[in-house]
DNA sequence: TAGAAAACAGACCAACTGGTCTGTCTGGAA
DNA sequence: TTCCAGACAGACCAGTTGGTCTGTTTTCTA
């Protein structure tokens, strides 16, 4: 079962284990997971790290690029770990769909009142810059391009049905987790991400042959 | 066909025909619908209402209070007459949210490039501020409690299986929506909601005896 | 080991932001 | 006609914010 640690253990950013750019990296992304790209404070970052103006200045041009290396090294990173990689892990698409929803909601690589950093970000932000836009897009083309890799290797080895349409189921499951995480991250209640999950496997049961 | 007016002709905000109250409500409510509550600035609803700060805040105590009156008399407002009241048009439920799906996206009542106010609202501020918190779960509730006891008298009318949990499907249906919104709003296209709409109908029509 | 380049410290700044405060105008009650 | 409260104008303010710039230290290389 894979997991993001950095959702579990809260590393040090004032220690040098790691370099000076990744620490600033890490500590922006938290920042930007509570407080949305426009309530991330560069005099937060600071602090937290105990970095100075220059420091950050001299790894990134502008809070924007800042912005737009969390969304690429760290977010990006991040789901491919937890949501695309474990698809690969069964044969079967809708067993390791459910066993992915599943291990998600339970390893703490969801943090259900903070949400999803993916979604938060595409909400904020893709009707005010384009550029992360396009970045979110990016991530969401790969998540369902495996996804849609699945499903049709899926149809070939009869574990799913050949008259579905891949493209439409995929992007419908994908709505359904990114719904799920963001009612039960308002609510501030695991439970209704578990609920979406059953209800999301009567869905996938039926689209078995 | 129900239809929410100030989604599709804009107002002018400068005119008398409103009250002054109103029209610094509705302005903030499109302010929030692109920027979100943080990015809203004050002095951009002054410009564009020609108000005064006197006015504004002879009107509202503070920012935050503007922006609970924005969640409870206008999206509040508008969520119920797009997604509740038209659930109860027809005795089918699933046909009724079947309907209701369809026309939200026809209708011109969602804005494929700002995306659902509730939902920007809630990813926003529901990790930051527990006032919005509470302001956006009781619509959430609201809704939900339309879509259970919909479902509820579609089981009695043998519209709907009876083994079904309604609670859990009610929470399922209200993710997909709200997920199928996200999705096509960072893709700013419209076509990924009809897309999730089919997959949806496919759902709900599992549901059926 | 000299020197150049990268990595950082930290003072400084202009623009912005929410909010306050005093004063003015107007319509209705007495 | 007087008086007063609600509605609004607009100058003013203190704190914040992203960003710049100069100088110092560290590290790598020739």
């Amino acid at each position: 079962m894979r997991c993001c640690l950095n959702y579990l253990f809260s590393i040090d950013m004032q220690s040098e284990s790691l370099t000076t750019r990744q620490r600033i990296l890490q500590t922006a992304f938290e920042e930007m997971h509570r407080h949305g790209f426009q309530g991330m404070r560069i005099d937060s970052i600071l602090t937290k790290t105990g970095l100075k103006k220059g420091a950050l200045y001299h790894h990134f041009a502008s809070k924007l690029e800042l912005g737009y290396a969390v969304v690429d090294e760290v977010i990006g990173e991040q789901g491919r770990l937890v949501w695309v990689e474990p698809l690969f892990d069964h044969d079967d698409p809708l067993l390791a769909l459910e066993t992915v929803f599943r291990n998600a909601g339970d390893s703490g690589c969801i943090d259900f009142i903070l949400g999803c950093p993916l979604n938060n970000l595409a909400q904020e932000m893709s009707p005010v810059d384009s550029g992360f836009r396009t970045r979110i897009q990016a991530i969401y083309q790969t998540w369902l391009a495996a996804l849609i890799e699945r499903l049709r290797t899926g149809q070939k080895n009869q574990h799913v049905r050949a008259d579905i349409d891949v493209g439409q189921c995929a992007t419908f499951i994908l709505a359904s987790i990114e719904g799920a995480i963001g009612l039960a991250k308002n609510a501030q209640d695991r439970e209704l991400y578990l609920q979406c999950g059953k209800q999301l496997n009567e869905y996938l049961n039926s689209l078995r042959p």
